[in-house]
RNA sequence: GGUCCCGUGGUGAAGUCUGGAGUUCACGCCGGCCUGUCAAGCCGGAGGUCGCGGGUUCAAGUCCCGUCGGGACCGCCA
């Protein structure tokens, strides 16, 4: 597998069961050791590794030349063995070097200490960083999981189909890449911010379990784990309900972590939407460590600290609070202050601390707490004397939404540290929060989403309670894809049209071409996407995407080895019909 | 759109708070010595618009203003 017409091996394969064979072996200058004029090692590397080729003519050999090497393999001489390299115990001798390509000195090191390099040069020079280890590792890492995930769709029955890349835009969602028309100046197509539309109507299309390895843009602003180019697993597949999309999904994610880690992780748990709220405050809960929200409503059912007794009163209000274990020290009057701070720019009124202490607790707000109130407290956070206790009272959203954040803040592990802890959130709400012009509520997923069944009654009278056929799948508190089963029915599509607002002509208008062909015969159908920079970002032990994609932008959306983007060619625009207007400052 | 951090020979850092000659350290590079190294060693050398522009000052890498670039996060990502 790894010969070709120019070598025999690859630097990482030799062993000492080779000894005594003629090998030639291609690669680059990693290290060179010189001593004296008839004596030189020669660190031969390419992705597999490095071998030890002992020059003894005075070849003149530079960092990242590049080489064909061949020679005998030997036993290194006792005492010589380097017992960190796999190819430790052999050397390359009677070597006959051809420099197949002399090279400029890297700007960097091509190995580990490229790490600490600025990310600018290293993605000037991508082609000379992707030939250090820890990018080959990772680029191998990603196609291992594209591997895995393809078999096992494959093994599940599933068609793999390409859906276009120049499509029309469409009305709602992220904001997206437009690419004009030649043909006809002024119209443009849009690059896909997902397949969505193409995988439904191949359900109708009679396909059944629909696959792609698919690259969706959005131009929306760059983050850790958010490129503009993105690549996921999409799937969709018909006469199902949840269930059967989560154990596809499921085979498919642990197959690929498996062939990643050598280990399978054990099958994925499920956890509702609401409890993750209530128990994580955040839809995406990291379960690799606890601090959960602990209710406390009760406690304080007839408390007189007036703060709490509002929220009390108050309806749908909640009071939580979380246990920081042991960080009643650590906490000072400033860092607490700063706390307090950040609560309140998330929407709470304010943020109550309690450092546990033998008798009670130390906090400015002590003295309104009474003794039974203080023992269901500790009783209920399990708290004990050292802990840091942050309590926030308000409308349950906000109090769980505030309490997540910090929750993560204080306790987050580094993304692909300890276990890989997948869950399923399932459950999610049909509907979030209230459009403030309209007065209308806002679709959580999308609008085809199947609301559901249990919930369908109250679509019309108490929409925000309505619950969703929709679900996340979530790693280690990073989201890697959501999903959902979607109406097929059209009476029921109206009726989720009307709450939100949509009028019939608006909805003709806006989804019509997407509505329509579910007339001639819309299998129930449901799907999901997994994004696969993240998945594998994690699988690989990174905690940026940009780790693992060959070519990624920074975070202004720019390529620093292409220069990316360019201005446009005046004849190209010309061609287009396009003018580029002043900036305006 | 916003908040915060960063920018010093090819690379990484110290120096910036508290202004005083481009100073220092490590790696790399070039040359010399060296026959068992593997982060080789020893000796010598070259290499700088302190991101850029403006201001304050007798004097700015250092202080102030602006700007560009990179990063983390918020908004945004139905």
């Amino acid at each position: 597998m790894s010969s070709t017409s120019m070598r025999t091996h690859m630097c990482g394969e030799l062993r000492a069961e080779h000894i005594g064979q003629t090998v030639s072996l291609t690669g680059w200058v990693g290290r060179r050791r010189e001593h004296g004029e008839h004596l030189a090692f020669v660190d031969l590397r390419d992705h597999s590794g490095i071998t030890q080729c002992v020059i003894n003519d005075d070849v003149d050999v530079r960092s990242e030349y590049v080489l064909r090497v061949t020679g005998v393999v030997r036993a290194r001489p006792e005492g010589t063995i380097n017992e960190n390299l796999p190819t430790g115990e052999i050397e390359i001798g009677d070597c006959e070097v051809e420099i197949l390509r002399k090279a400029v000195p890297p700007p960097f090191p091509i190995d580990h200490r490229a790490d600490d390099v600025d990310e600018n040069i290293r993605l000037q020079y991508r082609y000379l960083d992707l030939r250090r280890e820890r990018m080959q590792k990772n680029i191998r890492v990603r196609s291992a999981v594209n591997g895995a995930m393809r078999t096992a769709m494959d093994r599940q029955g599933f068609v793999e189909v390409e859906t276009p890349m120049l499509v029309p835009s469409t009305p709602e969602g992220a904001r997206e890449f437009l690419v004009p028309s030649r043909k006809e100046p002024g119209s443009f197509y849009a690059l896909p911010q997902s397949p969505q539309l193409f995988k439904q109507l191949l359900m109708v299309g009679g396909v059944d379990r629909y696959y792609q390895i698919a690259r969706c843009l959005r131009d929306e602003d760059l983050r850790a784990d958010r490129q503009y180019e993105f690549m996921q697993l999409d799937m969709e597949m018909s006469f199902v309900g949840q269930d059967d999309v989560l154990d596809a999904v499921s085979e498919a994610v642990l197959d690929a972590t498996e062939a990643v880690t050598g280990e399978r992780p054990p099958p994925i748990e499920r956890m509702t939407w609401h409890t993750a709220m209530d128990v994580y405050g955040i839809d995406k809960p990291d379960l690799r460590f606890g601090m959960q929200l602990v209710e406390l409503t009760e406690v304080f059912a007839s408390t007189e600290f007036k703060a709490f007794s509002s929220a009390v009163a108050a309806d749908g209000g909640s009071i939580k609070g979380i246990r920081v274990p042991g960080a009643a020290d650590e906490y000072g009057r400033n860092q607490l202050d700063k706390l307090t701070d950040k609560a309140k720019s998330l929407g709470a009124k304010g943020l109550v601390w309690l450092k546990v202490t033998d008798d009670g607790f130390d906090s400015p707000v002590a003295k309104f707490i009474s003794d039974a109130e203080t023992a269901a407290i500790k009783e209920r956070t399990e708290a004990e004397t050292g802990d840091l206790i942050l309590i926030v009272a308000d409308e349950w959203m906000t109090t769980c939404e505030v309490l997540g954040t910090l929750r993560n803040d204080l306790g987050r592990p580094p993304v692909h540290q300890g276990p890989y802890a997948f869950v399923w959130v399932v459950e999610f709400p049909l509907f979030v929060g209230v459009d403030k012009e309209t007065g209308r509520p806002k679709p959580g997923h999308h609008p085809f989403t199947t609301p559901h069944p249990d919930d369908v009654d109250k679509i019309e009278t108490d929409p925000l309670s309505v619950r969703s056929i929709a679900y996340d799948l979530v790693l280690n508190g990073w989201e890697l894809g959501s999903g959902s089963i979607r109406i097929h029915e059209p009476e029921l599509q109206a009726r989720v049209f009307k709450a939100l607002g949509i009028s019939d002509e608006e909805a003709a208008r806006k989804f019509g071409f997407f509505l329509n062909p579910f007339e001639y015969g819309a299998p129930p159908h449901g799907g999901f996407a997994v994004g696969i920079d993240r998945l594998t970002a994690i699988l690989a032990g990174e905690e940026n995407i940009r780790e693992v994609i060959a070519y990624p932008k920074t975070q202004s959306g720019a390529d620093p080895m292409t220069n990316a983007p360019v201005e446009g060619d005046p004849k190209q625009l010309a061609e287009l019909g396009l003018k580029v207007l002043p900036k305006i400052d």
